[in-house]
DNA sequence: CTACGCCCTGGAGCAAGGTCCAGAGTCAAG
DNA sequence: CTTGACTCTGGACCTTGCTCCAGGGCGTAG
């Protein structure tokens, strides 16, 4: 067989057991079939669908968005699918313009920050304690 | 008087009531005083406390980060606090990157979709399902 | 046949981050 | 003083994303 048992798909994927059967409950990952003694068989297809599900994660996406990302490949309407994709584009700029701002407020407080002597210069405390934490950005 | 009560402060943050005594549970947030009632005031110093929590919240900083980095500002070793900073910035620079990576990824995806026609020919269904989703980067 | 390691289902438990009572006290306007 | 809006505490409950049993079957090497 080609076919993977939910241990040698989990290992593969750098996930656990569980995790697996999790997804599959939550309708992210079906086996491809099932051994009449119940197993669950994987394919080569499933492995690919479970490593994107997980880099999909470590980048902040929830199951439920991933979901909604793999349900656009049953989709037939190209046009509906390219929309999406479009939308979840935007989102993710938003995301990095946002982190973006966070990283050059950070970086100029950095700078700014002498590394030693009196706490009442570091313009990092003043950031964080002051009246307007602007750390983050205005609003 | 100048201070709110929590009611004001949480509207003014566009929090719920119980989530600034959840906050305060969690340490993040304390009011100013309490009046003999044990009603809770705050000033302007903790509306502006609030609403960095809740910034940073939305940029994926954990409540246990962010009281880290709030609790910076009683330390008084300047040159940790530096530090500190130095780390959460080289955490916000990856995360900007591996964004970068799904951005580019989808861009190219969604520039490759006719936008009509076959499902078959679309790189996005073909992306998400076949047998090498590229679209959040290899490994 | 016996082990030993997988696999099954169902359900409990956990951490984070809230959210929502119940029952009682407080405050300000009229 | 009465009313209605606020606030208090303590604890229960919810969602997300797992993680870990218990109490069984399966499967293959020796």
């Amino acid at each position: 067989m080609d076919t993977l048992g939910i241990g040698a798909l989990a290992r593969r994927a750098g996930v656990r057991v569980d995790t697996v059967r999790y997804y599959e409950r939550s309708g992210l990952l079906a086996p491809k079939m099932r051994l009449q003694s119940g197993y669950r068989r994987y394919g080569a297809a499933e492995l690919a669908r479970l490593r994107f599900i997980r880099r999909a994660q470590t980048l902040g996406f929830s199951l439920k968005e991933i979901r909604d990302l793999l349900a656009l490949s049953k989709g037939r309407d190209v046009a509906r699918v390219k929309r999406a994709a479009q939308g979840k584009l935007a989102d993710v700029e938003q995301r990095i313009a946002a982190l973006q701002r966070v990283r050059d407020g950070l970086a100029m407080l950095i700078e700014a920050c002498p590394g030693h002597g009196d706490p009442t210069d570091c313009p990092i405390l003043k950031a964080l304690g002051g009246e307007e934490p602007q750390l983050l950005g205005a609003a």
